[in-house]
RNA sequence: GCACCGUUGGUCCAGUGGUAGGACAUUGGCUUCCCAAGCCAAUAGCCCGGGUUCAAUUCCCGGACGGUGCACCA
């Protein structure tokens, strides 16, 4: 851990960024409290996601439930992939994954889906050992475990729910809906910005790896055939790309444009090389160092279960990169698996241009007929009379004709089968869209930006450490303070901030101690502005205005005061609104 | 989950088998000051449980939490 993370740590703590949780209580690992400077840099900056990727690209914004029933996850793939098969070798106490140990040790290819007492059963039969020391791991429990929290949904006999692991499933499952208030029409995004939980083995290093967490997520549905991301928009834009195989070999990060990337084939994803440029732009506006910052390639083994590309935003902290970001190209893995498993249209119809006429085989069997020859199995036999013609399978010019189900053969008579070609019109077709993801960490890039806008410097021979945060993320926007608390400058100066105020902005008063002490206190906690009252705002209704990182400070009338913040939020330039002071 | 190290006012640290001290911060007063000034005063602490002991913040064991390494991170 180096001095700058300390510091951090120290800063976050004492001036109420972020703190462990339930201390009180010894604390639990893996949770955190925002406090009331980081609350509101956290909510800064989910402000600035939505105004980016929801209001600016026309998307919707739904807020789901965390907690989720159990058969969500079945199809998500969630209870299968999520957990791991775990033995613990007894004499030295490493874990391993059971299931790799089996499929290492046998030709079982997937150990993963059996059931815990077969591998039990298969480390035993195989005289399989601790691969760390040698010890036998037979007759030693596997366990599950499960990075998902559980729960009881009400009270008895009640079902299994989950918190859900990411916010994209509250999107996935509530497809159907969605689609029909995006008025069925492709493609569209659904955003949403929630809590997500992960019951991590080992959470570390503060707000980076937490057991509760905040996800800002848009799954953009889009036609895979059809739908073209509007490249042009993004194609200037230079972007930081380290690709599978710089890692692979000795290559390091590339800066190109998105349209240089997608022109070279390495971003194989024109919808994930247009978010990598359309992202960028985002970082650098919430305080992300474009110094200490890349888009990283999965490598092959890396990638998830439902991705086929997918690239990683990173941000350098304290020497190491962590992933603030994952793009990822999802297919149509997702809405395909819940369709599978629950009673729901996945799908949307996409209508053709034109029309199009094709022919069509169709069966109608006289069941009257049907029903008294085969009984029971007649349902089954035109299922399956139905299922042939459509796949051109069958001769249905013999007589009888021989329909085979479940491995028994009944002759159907000719013509109690009516069989003809006919053709049909066909307006459009279902279409299970496929889905671009953006993923952010919302506690990571908080912890980014605040490790990015931590700076040092020395004002007048003292040393000084602040936060140089843009000015739409400062928890504060402005600091007004009387210069003495005398001769009435401390009621104009709490006049003056209770009339900022009202004008929106983030304001707060400070009259305790030395001036130059509560310029330090806001510069600490990242606030841009400072304007002080003094005997010249008694007399001639001026204030100075003075600059966070610069220290620069200006005199200005207090009615000029609203309009100057409102400019230089916007990078205005302070001194075109007065005199330097000094 | 394993290993090593750590845990003392709000924060950062020092120290001790007889329950503690500094720095900074905070609050009040003096000072009336435009970049952490000075003086006076106040507030505030030994992570939890068990053991050894007349006595444990200190020693021993266990736990929680934190840092680091390994493993894990769909």
């Amino acid at each position: 851990m180096s001095e700058a993370d300390t510091d951090l740590m120290e800063l976050a703590k004492r001036r109420g960024f972020f703190f462990q949780a339930s201390e009180a209580y010894g604390g639990v690992a893996g949770f955190y409290v925002y406090g009331p400077q980081g609350a509101t840099l956290k909510s800064n900056v989910e402000d600035a996601w939505r105004d980016r990727y929801v209001t600016r690209e026309g998307h919707m914004e739904i807020d789901a439930p965390t907690v989720m029933p159990e058969p969500v996850f079945e199809a998500s793939g969630h209870l299968d992939t999520f957990d791991d098969m775990i033995v613990e070798c007894p004499s030295c106490g490493e874990p391993h994954r059971a299931d790799h140990l089996v499929e290492g040790a046998t030709d079982i290819a997937d150990a993963e889906a059996l059931p815990i007492p077969d591998v039990e059963a298969l480390i035993a039969d195989h005289d399989i050992a601790c691969p760390a020391c040698g010890e036998p791991l037979a007759g030693v429990d596997v366990t599950d475990f499960n990075l998902m929290f559980e729960t009881a949904i009400g009270p008895g006999s009640s079902q299994a729910g989950y918190l859900r692991p990411e916010t994209a499933q509250g999107i996935f499952v509530e497809f159907s809906r969605l689609k029909e208030y995006a008025r069925n029409q492709l493609p569209f995004g659904v955003a949403q910005v929630g809590r997500a939980y992960r019951n991590e083995i080992s959470p570390r290093r503060g707000l980076i790896r937490v057991r509760e967490f905040t996800q800002a997520e848009l799954e953009h549905f889009v036609d895979p055939e059809a739908d073209e991301p509007p490249l042009e928009r993004v194609a200037d834009v230079e972007v930081p790309l380290y690709s599978a195989s710089a890692q692979d070999g000795d290559g390091g990060i590339e800066t190109m444009t998105v349209g240089e990337a997608v022109e070279r084939n390495v971003v194989t994803s024109d919808w994930v090389a247009f978010y990598l440029g359309l992202s960028k732009q985002f970082y650098e506006r919430i305080g992300v160092d474009m110094d200490r910052f890349r888009y990283r390639q999965h490598l092959p083994g890396e990638l998830a279960h439902y991705a086929s590309d997918c690239w990683d935003a990173e941000a350098e902290i304290d020497g190491n990169w962590i992933e603030i970001t994952g793009f990822a190209y999802r297919g149509d893995y997702d809405l395909s698996k819940h369709a599978k498993y629950a009673d729901a249209d996945f799908t949307v119809f996409q209508q053709y241009d034109d029309p199009v006429t094709v022919e069509r085989a169709v069966v109608d069997p006289d069941m009257s007929v049907l029903g008294p020859e085969f009984g029971g199995a007649a349902g089954d036999v035109a299922a399956e009379l139905d299922r042939m013609a459509a796949a051109g399978e069958g001769d249905f010019d013999a007589d009888p004709i021989p329909v085979t189900v479940d491995g028994e053969t009944y002759d159907v008579p000719g013509d109690a089968v009516d069989h003809r070609v006919e053709e049909v019109t066909e307006a459009g077709e279902h279409v299970t869209p496929h889905v671009v993801e953006p993923s952010f960490g919302v506690d990571r890039l908080v912890a980014t930006v605040l490790d990015h806008a931590l700076r040092t410097d020395e004002v007048d021979g003292e040393q000084r450490s602040y936060l140089a945060l843009p000015p739409e993320m400062a928890p504060t926007t402005v600091g007004v303070f009387p210069l003495m608390t005398k001769d009435g400058m401390d009621e104009r100066a709490k006049d003056l901030a209770s009339t900022l105020r009202q004008t929106g902005l983030s304001v707060v008063y400070d009259d305790s101690g030395a001036i130059g002490r509560r310029y330090r206190r806001q510069d600490e906690v990242g606030t841009p502005y400072g304007v002080t009252v003094d005997y010249e705002t008694l007399e001639e209704d001026t204030v100075t205005l003075r600059e966070r990182d610069s220290t620069d400070q200006v005199r200005l009338p207090v009615a000029d005061l609203a309009a100057a913040i409102a400019n230089l939020r916007t990078g205005g330039d302070l001194r075109e609104w007065g005199d330097p002071v000094e």
